[in-house]
DNA sequence: TTTACATATGAATAACAAATCATATGTTTA
DNA sequence: TAAACATATGATTTGTTATTCATATGTAAA
């Protein structure tokens, strides 16, 4: 008798789940969420927004991006970033999801 | 011009946010919390359940328990810990109402 | 009232993630 | 097509968090 078997939700699951918050769960990720949640920016103007290096955006970006929690086009020289609402809210309602499913 | 006047959420409310999420986006804390939405347990039982060591639930459960997601109770030579539910969905209805309060 | 049992806790270590640094890539303009 | 501009990226450093180890605390039973 295993866990994998008795437990109400397994490891694999466990993990995705835990991997999603995380990537919310980062302030300076959530400050780019929030800050998109307004309009959508230039990477740029995120920096400006928040005050901090360049890379350390675009590297948060990029995982935020690769969660498919924004998206990013070209706009001239800039890279203009905005929300992938769907995505976000997504997540979100999935773990709300799983958590009323256990209840009964 | 400074970012905490402009930006339409503040540092220290990020902060909280994030806090709240980095709790409950750790694997193990995350396998608890599913655990016990089954049924209260005890430490014993969780580390059975898990198969983790004793230690390493305890600090993991004084986290939970810090944050209000769990309770835990003296049963004889046990501690028996169950699920605080509201405040769980307290905190994921919070960050949705943030969200849904930028939207407009 | 000593021993066993169950859990908690502080300190040290290990694992991981974020920021920084240096530089590369891609785009526009002179 | 060289220079400037905007962003991305790999490697390193720094910071944070989880786990382990050793042991303390609290309860019950012999």
């Amino acid at each position: 008798m295993d866990t994998s078997t008795t437990s109400p939700i397994n490891k694999e699951k466990i993990q995705s789940i835990s991997k999603e918050f995380k990537v919310i769960s980062d302030p300076t990720r959530l400050s780019i969420l929030f800050l998109l949640q307004k309009e959508e920016l230039s990477v740029g103007n995120i920096v400006l927004a928040l005050d901090m290096e360049q890379s350390a955006i675009s590297h948060q970006l990029k995982i935020l991006n690769d969660s498919r929690l924004v998206k990013a086009r070209r706009e001239g020289k800039s890279m203009v970033y905005s929300l992938d609402d769907l995505h976000v809210f997504s997540i979100l309602e999935q773990v709300l999801t799983h958590i009323k499913e256990q209840e009964q």
